[in-house]
DNA sequence: GCTGTCAATTGACACTGTGTCAAGCGACTT
DNA sequence: AAGTCGCTTGACACAGTGTCAATTGACAGC
């Protein structure tokens, strides 16, 4: 019995998550949420705050569901620094479209809302970490050119592996999924291995003709 | 007498210009617009239609007055490629800053409004002809590796001068606006013409310590 | 000076969306 | 039978956008 009863808070958070993972949608409202989940928009307020709670309630879910610190961390194992920052991009790569309805979303308030901005960041910043975490293995082969300042170069990557970054090519020019993360691999080889073969092959794969 | 009364359009877009370019400034109302202009809130819908409208007049009043397109079309004087790119790197990175305040306003109502959006993508769409002639310019030399695809190339470029790239750079991560200009310009040619020197010794450049 | 026109003001209103409050209702416990 | 828990219903306050109508004030032309 218990098995087949669904609590009201799962049931409003994976509501608002197939909302929000609809490509294109427009950003829910509390009602919209609220009709979606099949209980009165009340009973939304009743388990959340607010709406900036119930997004961050929801990415933490997604988290959970997608478990995105075992792709990040398998980057872990992976031997040579090149090896890894080649791990990392792809897990996080791969990641994004998940989780990009949801970004979305919180992205839209992050301007008028502190709460959202606070979650966002802290969400960016262990994400941050692992940028850090292949600068340094880089920087320990001797792959990292050595006059490069570290703190920067995790800039740089993390600029690179944003999300805006991803919906730039993705979204607005139509990029290939598979294409977006050669060619971020490749940029980042190119910016903090100079590796810069990679790059050019990428750049001439196969691009759908819209 | 006339040269010391300005008409109150004119007075609204400077007053919001003036609002919008307040650093880290709280997205403004129409009322507080109004209140800014010294006239009712609504006279400002006696001169614009809407708060979209008033948004899209205040960049082209900053265009004009920032001059944009002279600046940008200085780079196409330049002679080869490799210095055309850098010219226009320059000319456009340095253009973000001015614009940021007016930019962040509509990216802020893109995604909940069509019109905005338009506005905001030919904005785009003409900044990315830059990059395009940008492109052709390497290709004609011979700089683009030939089995590269100049649409691709133009994406990435196009991708990495975005605002929402400056952003980054700049706001969260701190740069500093000369560091970000060598840098952006470090990427694109590592990305674009296979040279790499150039942004590992702009990575090293002074980091003032946040 | 009188009148018409135009720009702007004032104050009201509708609408959407968020968030709060209080009363009620049904099912399940004890 | 009483109490409690979870949810519903319907009302409300508030901010912000956009609309409307009546009014004011200045500045024209006659």
């Amino acid at each position: 019995m218990s098995s087949t009863t669904i609590d009201t808070p799962t049931k409003i958070l994976t509501a608002t998550l197939a909302l929000l993972e609809r490509p294109g949608a427009k950003l829910p409202t509390m009602s919209d949420i609220a009709r979606a989940s099949g209980v009165s928009r009340q009973a939304v307020y009743l388990h959340f705050p607010g709406r900036t709670d119930l997004l961050i309630a929801a990415t933490r879910l997604q988290d959970m569901q997608n478990d995105i610190d075992a792709a990040l961390t398998a980057s872990r194992s992976a031997t040579s620094g090149t090896e890894r920052l080649d791990a990392f991009v792809t897990a996080w790569g791969n990641y994004i479209p998940k989780i990009y309805g949801v970004a979305r979303a919180i992205l839209a308030v992050v301007d008028t809302d502190a709460e959202a901005a606070a979650a966002w960041n802290t969400r960016m910043a262990d994400m941050r970490e692992g940028c850090a975490a292949a600068v340094q293995a880089l920087a320990n082969e001797g792959t990292l050119p050595a006059n490069v300042d570290p703190e920067q170069a995790t800039d740089l990557l993390w600029t690179i592996l944003s999300v805006r970054t991803w919906e730039n090519l993705t979204q607005t020019c139509g990029w290939d999924q598979a294409c977006y993360i050669d060619t971020v691999r490749g940029l980042a080889l190119a910016a903090l291995a100079q590796d810069v073969g990679a790059l050019t092959d990428v750049l001439a794969c196969p691009d759908p003709p819209a």
